[in-house]
DNA sequence: TTGATAGGCAAGTAGCCACTTGCCTATGGT
DNA sequence: ACCATAGGCAAGTGGCTACTTGCCTATCAA
């Protein structure tokens, strides 16, 4: 658990190509930098740079909804659902728990 | 059932005026646009625009999280839970369904 | 050591979005 | 009829953000 602010939550996930990185990072979990790059552009046809996937997973990370381990020259970036559960515990239930942003 | 895109959904909560609009509805149901402002304003001390908050509230129509009851020259609005389910189907299960947007 | 691969840092740009302001419409009370 | 209340429409503005570009660091193989 990693102290996930709501604003960086949602912040993350309103963003299409994040949320196409996260249904890449479902299907095939410890994916590398170049491997989203390569799935994002053959998949689904989008021609981003490098770096623009590179800080749309620091995004993604900071949000909690990606976490990543170095290994050698390599950076395996995983799924972290967790956060998620905020959005549904927010306004699903009836009684409000304090909001948090 | 409104037919929810993500893309609106997902930028319908980006933005953290709307969500504490949502609080607020879970909190009590069927306000009107001057009900809302006045509760922001007193409970969070939102000084916003009465149109700034028209505008939030048809953002999360659009999204489906919001629907809205004429009555004479009152319009009230209910929240909407629905459109969430999405978020919840989409990354927490281990069978990618084919994405939305 | 050299070169190739995997990734990071920083500045610049263009488009979008939240918010304001001003004016207009409609309903209800007196 | 009048006025106040509840809400809508449209244009303008400032700030944020997604994306690019150029250059730099680090790991591994030959």
């Amino acid at each position: 658990m990693v102290l996930v602010v709501a604003e960086d939550l949602f912040k993350a996930l309103a963003d299409p190509t994040r949320r196409r990185i996260l249904d890449e990072l479902v299907e095939r979990d410890g994916q590398t930098l170049f491997e989203i790059c390569a799935r994002l552009a053959n998949k689904h046809g989008l021609g981003l740079s490098r770096q623009a996937i590179s800080q749309h997973l620091a995004v993604l990370e900071s949000a909690g909804l990606v976490v990543s381990r170095r290994q050698g020259r390599y950076k395996f970036h995983d799924l972290n659902t967790e956060p998620l559960e905020l959005i549904v515990t927010r306004w699903l239930r009836p009684d409000t728990p304090e909001s948090t942003s």
